[in-house]
DNA sequence: ACGGGACCCTGTGGGC
DNA sequence: TGCCCACAGGGTCCCG
């Protein structure tokens, strides 16, 4: 489900809600949520945890406390975080309760349970492959427009996959690759070394543009994404390429197309963006 | 380096 | 009504 807008969209009202706050338990549902450290020691060692700020990088939030400790957190697929008054009816699918102040609650709930938790001391925070693996998120200063192009020249593979490699850029997902690839006129199978210096050029301006689109309508839902405060994105309905089959590109009219590229369902204008 | 597939899990929608 | 299939915003791992 979420990807770079939807995680800042999350990140942003998590900020707004649960800094200051101090946990008082920790209820752990599905074990398999919980990757770090083992689960009694999750639910113990985080109360009385205070949250001081909230980050993100790439699809990753950083819960950090007080303490300098910091509960990482990946939504994958269907995760949510809800903060919610503990009395309110429980939710199928709850995978782990951090208990609040003031009778409320932050609740993760998980419909697929493919989302993950690692809390970490900040030693062990600075080790963790999954967040220094990543590649730079296009809101960093590391995502430089040199840099930028001359990487995309010394890789063959197709640009639509490079863009997917978050080893490679953080954040993007299938529905912004595929509109930032829409709004620069790239077809998605270009290998990347081909791409000429403008086509370059005009994705890092599109990769930008597009997700501050996403971020500015709070992400996109198409199912089940909601920020912590149960609201849905808007950016679905700003779409243009992402789940448009068959309905006219918005630039020239031609049907847009539905193609399977890297096991993802990919869509473009096969005029447009070249065939 | 690169591409492809299986896999983790639950739910939904379409065809028969 | 049921059954079977494809598909879903992500990531990892294994093989050729
Ligand atoms: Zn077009």
């Amino acid at each position: 489900m979420p990807e770079l807008p939807e995680v800042e969209t999350v990140r942003r009202s998590l900020q707004k809600r649960i800094i200051g706050m101090q946990i008082k338990k920790v209820k752990v549902f599905n074990q398999y949520t919980v990757k770090y450290p083992k689960v009694d020691e999750f639910e113990k060692g985080l109360v009385g945890e205070e949250f001081s700020e909230i980050g993100r990088k790439g699809k990753y939030l950083l819960l950090k406390f007080l303490s300098g400790n910091i509960l990482v957190v990946h939504l994958r697929m269907t995760g949510q975080f809800l903060f919610v008054d503990a009395n309110q009816e429980e939710y199928k699918h709850t995978q782990v309760v951090f208990e609040l102040p003031a009778g409320k609650e932050l609740r993760f709930v998980d419909i697929r349970g493919f989302g993950t938790m690692h809390y970490f001391k900040p030693e062990e925070f600075a080790t963790f492959p999954g967040l220094n693996k990543l590649g730079p998120d296009p809101f960093d200063r590391e995502f430089d427009l040199d840099w930028w192009i001359k990487s995309l020249k010394i890789r063959k593979t197709k640009i639509k996959s490079l863009l997917l490699d978050q080893t490679f850029i953080s954040g993007l997902g299938n529905i912004y690759v595929d509109e930032s690839l829409y709004a620069a006129k790239i077809n998605p199978n270009c290998p990347a070394n081909l791409l000429t210096e403008k086509q370059a050029t005009d994705l890092y301006w599109a990769i930008k543009d597009v997700l501050q689109e996403g971020i500015k309508h709070r992400g996109t839902t198409i199912s089940d994404y909601l920020d912590a405060e149960g609201r849905k994105g808007e950016f679905q309905n700003y779409l243009k390429a992402y789940g448009q089959k068959g309905l006219p590109c918005s630039r020239c009219g031609t049907e847009i197309s539905r193609i399977k590229l890297g096991g993802r369902s990919t869509y473009f204008c096969p005029r447009c963006q070249g065939k």
